[in-house]
DNA sequence: TGCTTGCCTGGAGTGCACTCCAGGGTTCTA
DNA sequence: TAGAACCCTGGAGTGCACTCCAGGCAAGCA
């Protein structure tokens, strides 16, 4: 094991579970079990076993193991993987750039820099998203106020 | 003037200022003036001219006034509008649902229930993704956090 | 042994939100 | 009054992120 491709796989496994505990929560899935069916993946993360096929195909997944006939077996850790993907895509980054980062996880630890400063200029683009969210909630607000005003007045005077 | 378009168009000119205290920012345009060409709109609010007319052309915007030659010459109020739009863009939400918002306010006031609706629809999707952002960020955060902790220990150890 | 179900591949198709083009008229500046 | 810059229209094209299809292999089971 030399490559990390989530932060916690690079914790030695006696360390674990402290880390974890402030590790964001991780898609449900069957304990004891480290290979899933691409319609199994499916139904823990939303997406589409057409989908998955297609985020290999473009690089956005590390190498997934077959079975002896061919079939893909997704691992725990391509789980992982897929919730932190999950979580870049909520941030309406492009998977092009997801890629690039899953780029730099298979080139190896020398990546590091690059990782993170992908990951805080994703950082700051998050940030403003939120704050235009909450500038958009502010005008949402204000218009629903002025229709709830509106539904409490008389209908023949107020807005014309 | 028996249709209001956005909120503050239904309230008197004399108390007008008042509030549009309260309302949120407009854009930035020249003062006393009314008549905007294509591309002055263009450099307001960002968009294209490509974009004004597509918007025009599907039902987003309300009639927009010609000159006597046939150009398109936008109002203050347009100018609102399309503000007012770009906000809900920002949402994420489709531009077909933003049609059925300009819909409902072209034809009248009898729609103020539905559009309230609709609006606070909308401002609980914007609610949920504020909160998947700041989920989120929780997840960059460890994760930088983790590659910030490796850049400061020697490489050999750590990670691995 | 046949049938159903699930999975495989490369490649084509879809829906959305623009974005551009061709061909032509209008407005501004020198 | 000429040339550049701007604007018009209908319709075609683009890029993204999937989504589906055809044709075929493999496993479970009645």
């Amino acid at each position: 094991m030399t490559v990390m491709e989530t932060t916690d796989r690079a914790i030695p496994a006696d360390t674990r579970t402290d880390v974890c505990a402030s590790a964001p929560p991780r898609h449900p899935r069957p304990d004891g079990q480290d290979a899933y069916t691409i319609s199994e993946v499916a139904a823990f993360t939303g997406l589409t076993a057409h989908t998955l096929r297609w985020y290999e195909r473009i690089g956005l997944m590390p190498h997934i193991d077959r079975s002896h006939t061919g079939q893909r077996r997704y691992s725990n850790r391509d789980l992982d993987w897929l919730g932190f993907v999950g979580k870049l895509r909520l941030t309406g980054m492009p998977v092009a750039d997801m890629v690039r980062y899953a780029e730099l996880v298979r080139a190896g630890e020398h990546t590091y820099g690059d990782r993170r400063e992908l990951l805080e200029a994703t950082r700051r683009d998050v940030l403003t998203r939120i704050a235009e969210l909450q500038d958009t909630l502010a005008v949402l607000d204000f218009k629903i106020g002025f229709y709830a005003d509106a539904g409490r007045r008389p209908v023949t005077e107020g807005a014309r």
